[in-house]
RNA sequence: GCCGGGAUGGCGGAAUGGCAUACGCGCGGGUUUCAAAAACCCGUGGCCGCAAGGCCGUGUGGGUUCAAGUCCCACUCCCGGCACCA
């Protein structure tokens, strides 16, 4: 059916490739724009929801070009990671061997769709040439003090002996032997992140406006500033002092109770100074809690268990004692691990205290009424007067906190504290296919750094992978035992290997220069392409991958490698929506994933492209209709039809233009009209208001306006040259294989790939004859045709002097009538 | 619970406070055909009416305005994020 558009997409991939026509250099002399996808997993093929990103992209860049920007527009691969160890457990393959059979076929599949990247820069993660700088970047970093060690907990499955993902805990327990998993603490590997929160969070505001909303909303709450006051409970009894965090100290006199969290520091310190029996109980306690998993204990309705210890701290203020307790609800991993128990005016510990019978003293009054402790049903966690509180009494809680952190600090009682909930990045994996993490261990010199100049240290590739969660490079004795740099003594190693999001952290900056071999990226190119101009990939990366990628372009600013000014990796960004059928995305448990290779084998690629862009705006999800598709593959017949048919009056009529000046009839004039603000609507839809699905309804105008004007004479046809010519040209980002072919049947030896994109003209957008919307009380009562440019006053007599409206109005009182030039008249009356 | 976003025909969606439903899908009718496919043409929010025309209509209830899908207030439902964060 229709065009044959499997010879029209291959011959002009080949005509592309040949002329090189999307390689991009270096060029300061021209104006540059940076365009650039999120990179794809080597899975084994791609998916609608990567072509629907990738025809964005490549939509854009296309136009851009055609616009006169240096267009850089790379793609590339991030992969490491482990679906590669599964792979090859599962096809009894290496994950070297399976990652690159894959990425080969989906390079495959991008050029079938005709994606116009600049190969040449193409990037693999998994490419010693890449991951080298991994590590050399992670030494720079190590350099300035932003790596260290420390324990933290892993999943692990005693009976598999191995580590555990977090997606690998199916209801608490190992995925494949249903062993309960427990949290066992490892020796980690953290980068300081949180030494950039606060710029992280205050560039959210100053640099990333053309970030959606939502996404900034999103990494605002994930780094979660908040201000108050550390302050400290003195435990004489075992020579302690416990540190709290808290934004309200304005309630310090409401302290009724110490919470550790179980792993607190003092927990083990207690267990040593009880007796035996005392000691058991505590134990068992804390190890109740270490059973619960990290869900349980992070779910706001769990029930709160608490053990009360026999110490005491003393109250910051009063220094009277306090009881300590030790709560599951207590989190080690923000603040202190230990809080000061406000059980007045903090749900949590308000329901703390009432299961434990701990006292509630309110110390805040809302207004107009007055809260008993031993009545409350609920924490009063709003603003009031201050009671209870001293010298504080009766002040306003918007000015009792720094009124009171003022006197605490002056005291000596508390100090200013600024908390966030962003965490440092623990970016160690206990894995084989990753980038290995560049340090040895040596028993005598520690953990020490592999020497830059011995870089990479290269992943083995040829090993057999027989268990997921045991490295295969433990047991590889030749590359596991190494020399120590420092004193060439035996060392061993390091094993584990490193995040994949620490790769896909600084790619974009790889692909301004990627085949370079003395750096990660040579400045002068990144001085001229970065930052990254426009942005597009899904929404879930929100707060991982796109906070990562910003602390990498700071650090990487700060080590002098990007310039000073580069802050900030990506000035634009749109997330757009998932693919959606049947009501949920595509996916293989559900049996509704559509292969995008079928639909481009049945409708080509400019049709799937087409189809993909109209359904829907960029930002909502697209539900995946196969009619759609047709619609789409109709559409594209329709205008091939167009210039197949009528291809000697369009190739014998030149394609210079008529001036509009030139026109008087008035069909002419319309038909010139509409070529025009279609140039317009199209080129706005793209650039500024990216709403792709508009931009394409404007072309099916066009078309259809094409079809229904029927040229007599000369002047005519070469209108209709100039509305297939500017057709084409619009259409061509979008489907660009066959506007090449249709562009080469009439006559054009350029390529429209490489041809400018149109520029309207003024007067060719200006109507001559309006439709004035006349209504009485705000109703739609006549649509009248009047000249275009009509002020104000004319308007109005020219509406009232109308028979038609004079009869609608006959007999009633005109109270008022107000007048829009060239839209509406709307004449308000009475009785 | 908190923070966002949203709700428009049978469906995807369109509308700088100014003609609600562009464009596409689907559906109905027709042309062409031996027949079908493809293509083309016409119609397509609901109700009343032979018609002209009228009334109603953008989740619900109020408000502002000459005029509200659009702005304001309250609510319902759906989606996303965060969630015992001290």
């Amino acid at each position: 059916m229709g065009y044959d558009f499997q010879a029209v997409e291959t011959k002009w991939q080949k005509m592309w490739e040949e002329r090189k026509s999307f390689e991009v250099e270096t060029d300061p002399g021209k104006p540059k724009f940076y365009c650039l996808e999120m990179f794809p997993y080597p899975s084994g093929a791609l998916h609608m929801g990567h072509i629907r990103n990738y025809s964005m992209g490549d939509m854009l860049a296309r136009f851009l070009r055609k616009k006169g920007w240096n267009v850089l527009y790379p793609m590339g691969f991030d992969a490491f990671g482990m679906p590669a160890e599964n792979a090859a457990i599962k096809y009894k393959t290496k994950p070297h061997d399976w990652t690159w059979q894959n990425i080969e076929y989906m390079t495959n599949q991008s050029k079938r769709m005709g994606y116009s990247y600049d190969w040449r820069r193409r990037v693999e993660t998994c490419n010693p040439n890449y991951y080298r700088w991994n590590q050399w970047i992670f030494l720079q970093m190590y350099k300035k003090g932003l790596v260290y060690r420390k324990s933290a907990p892993v999943n692990w499955c005693e009976t598999c002996g191995t580590v555990l993902a977090n997606e690998q805990v199916v209801n608490g327990g190992c995925w494949r032997c249903e062993t309960p998993v427990v949290k066992k603490n490892l020796e980690q590997w953290f980068i300081k992140i949180t030494d950039y929160a606060q710029e992280l969070l205050d560039n959210i505001d100053s640099k990333l406006t053309g970030w959606p909303e939502r996404v900034r909303i999103m990494q605002r709450n994930w780094i979660g500033r908040s201000e108050g006051a550390r302050l400290s409970f003195r435990v004489d009894a075992l020579d302690y002092t416990i540190e709290a965090f808290t934004t309200r100290f304005d309630t310090v006199y409401g302290i009724t109770f110490i919470a550790l969290a179980p792993e607190h520091e003092l927990v083990k310190a207690m267990l040593d100074k009880l007796p035996r029996e005392e000691t058991a109980r505590m134990s068992e306690f804390v190890a109740r809690c270490a059973a619960q998993s990290s869900i349980e204990r992070s779910d706001a309705g769990g029930e709160k268990l608490g053990f009360k210890t026999p110490f005491t701290g003393a109250h910051p203020v009063t220094g009277e004692p306090v009881p300590i307790w030790i709560a599951n609800y207590i989190l080690m991993d923000y603040g202190t691990g230990a809080i000061m128990g406000v059980p007045a005016h903090d749900q949590r510990d308000f329901d703390f205290c009432r299961k434990y019978g701990i006292p509630i003293i309110p110390v805040i009054q809302p207004e107009g009424e007055t809260l008993d402790g031993a009545t409350m049903t609920a924490a009063f966690e709003g603003d009031g007067l201050s009671c209870n509180s001293g010298q504080f009494d009766g002040l306003p809680t918007q000015k009792a906190i720094p009124a009171m952190i003022d006197w605490g600090e002056k005291k000596g009682l508390c100090k200013r504290e600024v908390n966030f909930r962003l965490r440092d990045w623990l970016i160690s994996r206990q894995r084989y296919w990753g980038t290995p993490i560049p340090f040895v261990h040596c028993p005598r010199c520690g953990v020490v750094p592999v020497p830059e100049e011995q870089l990479p240290v290269l992943l083995p590739e040829d090993v057999t992978v027989v268990d997921v969660g045991r490295s295969p490079l433990l047991d590889l004795p030749e590359w596991l035992e190494t020399a120590c740099p420092v004193c060439g003594g035996k060392a061993r190693r390091e094993a584990e290997t490193m995040d994949t999001f620490f790769c896909s952290s600084w790619y974009f900056e790889r692909y301004c220069s990627p085949g370079f071999d003395k750096a990660p990226f040579k400045t002068g190119d990144t001085d001229y392409w970065m930052p990254v101009d426009q942005y597009i990939g899904g929404i879930e990366h929100a707060c991982l991958h796109l906070i990562y990628a910003r602390f990498f372009t700071m650090f990487l600013s700060d080590i002098g490698l990007l310039k000073p000014g580069v802050r900030e990796p990506f000035t634009n960004l749109l997330t757009q929506g998932m693919v959606i059928k049947d009501g949920a995305k595509m996916s293989k448990s559900l049996g509704n994933v559509v292969d995008p290779t079928e639909i481009v084998d049945k409708y080509g690629a400019d049709t799937v492209r087409l189809f993909i862009l109209f359904a829907s705006p960029p930002q909502n999800d697209l539900d995946w209709s196969e009619q759609g598709v047709e619609g789409a593959h109709r559409f594209l017949n329709r205008v091939w039809r167009f210039v197949e048919d009528n291809l000697e009056s369009l190739t014998q009529n030149g394609s210079e233009r008529v001036a509009m000046s030139d026109l008087s009839d008035s069909v002419q004039r319309d038909f010139k009209r509409k070529i025009h603000s279609t140039i317009f609507s199209v080129t706005r839809d793209i650039d500024e208001e990216k709403q792709f699905n508009t931009a394409i309804a404007r072309l099916m105008e066009l078309t259809n306006a094409l079809y229904a004007f029927h040229p007599a004479e000369p002047v005519g046809y070469r209108l209709r040259r100039e509305a297939v010519d500017v057709l084409l040209n619009c259409l061509s980002p979008f489907s660009p294989h066959i506007v090449e072919e249709l562009w080469q049947m009439l006559g054009n030896e350029t390529l429209l790939a490489q041809t400018p994109w149109p520029v309207p003209e003024k007067d060719a957008l200006a109507a001559d004859v309006v439709t004035i919307v006349v209504q009485v009380n705000g109703k739609v009562r006549a649509k009248l045709s009047m000249p275009a440019g009509l002020d104000e006053t004319r308007l109005k007599s020219a509406v009232m002097d109308d028979a038609q409206v004079k009869e609608k109005i006959a007999g009633k009182e005109i109270v008022k009538v107000i007048a829009v030039p060239d839209k509406l008249v709307n004449v308000v009356v009475k009785g």
